[in-house]
DNA sequence: GTGAATTGAGTTGTGTGCAATTCAATAGCG
DNA sequence: CGCTATTGAATTGCACACAACTCAATTCAC
């Protein structure tokens, strides 16, 4: 491949990455305006869904933090948001007064039983529901592990 | 798939095109500062480049939105940052004044000669630049189609 | 035990993304 | 021609991302 090709916008795997991610967060946001969460938010409370039914040792910000690789900087203001929405409760740790320690208010729990069949509807649209979209989960693992791994 | 088994974290696609995406940004992070461009600067410069060659009727804000699905609330303050830099320029359109057209500079044409071995060097490290990568890249473009398409 | 190094959150500053709005310029229509 | 609708940028406001930094709490080395 030439220098020239190997830089066309169309050719890079990074572009496509980006744009297809901002895509998928577009067709979120409808469904996720009607839950009051912005993207982010929602993932975050993914991951603490999750830890309802298998909490780890501790739920701190950094376990959240790893689990979506996102820094402090970013989920010390958006679990403020979540608290203040009255979603979340933060409180500082015992005895490890640096830990802050994440976990569901009532409403936070209840919102996820509004989730799924809105989620449904979005695949659909999506076309994401059955077929070869295992496959691209799997392509995004390798490309992940490799980053995280070697870079 | 349960409900619940559906809405775990790692089954989401979203999650996983989120986090790959910012992976690679983050990937690019080093090769990028060396030029002083942030990663939607380094994309927009792209589509300059092609454009080089190849000049849409009107190389505009307009257009390079369309590219890059960006809209004018990202790039009229993107575009002032590369003009500031000295890459770009902007000009208003004649006859149409409400267009703004856009030309590389010398030095923004000078840029490109700089990225090629920097970029090879990344793709080599992700273990990107062969193999089953051209997959990845035709399924992001199934689901963008899905996506912009339907949606 | 005590001082140095480390750790976990939080803060600050810059640069996106994107909805909503504004505004001037152009196009469309009778 | 005059009037309205549309269009292209720019602006505003909010919420990320993330580097760099601060600070207090804890851990480690000796």
């Amino acid at each position: 491949m030439s220098e020239d090709a190997a830089l066309r916008l169309d050719e890079q795997l990074c572009f496509k990455l980006y744009a297809a991610s901002r895509a998928v967060i577009r067709g979120y946001r409808p469904m996720l305006e009607s839950l009051g969460l912005t993207y982010p938010q929602y993932l975050a409370m993914l991951v603490l869904w999750e830890w309802r039914d298998a909490p780890p040792a501790h739920p701190t910000v950094k376990a959240l933090g790893e689990r979506l690789a996102l820094d402090s900087g970013t989920l010390t203001p958006l679990l403020k948001r979540l608290e203040h929405l009255g979603l979340v409760q933060r409180q500082r740790g015992r005895p490890d007064e640096r830990e802050v320690h994440l976990a569901l208010t009532e409403a936070g729990a209840a919102l996820r039983d509004r989730v799924g069949p809105l989620r449904d509807a979005l695949m659909c649209r999506a076309g994401l529901e059955r077929g070869g979209l295992g496959a691209l989960r799997e392509q995004l693992d390798g490309l992940l592990a490799q980053l995280t791994g070697s870079g």
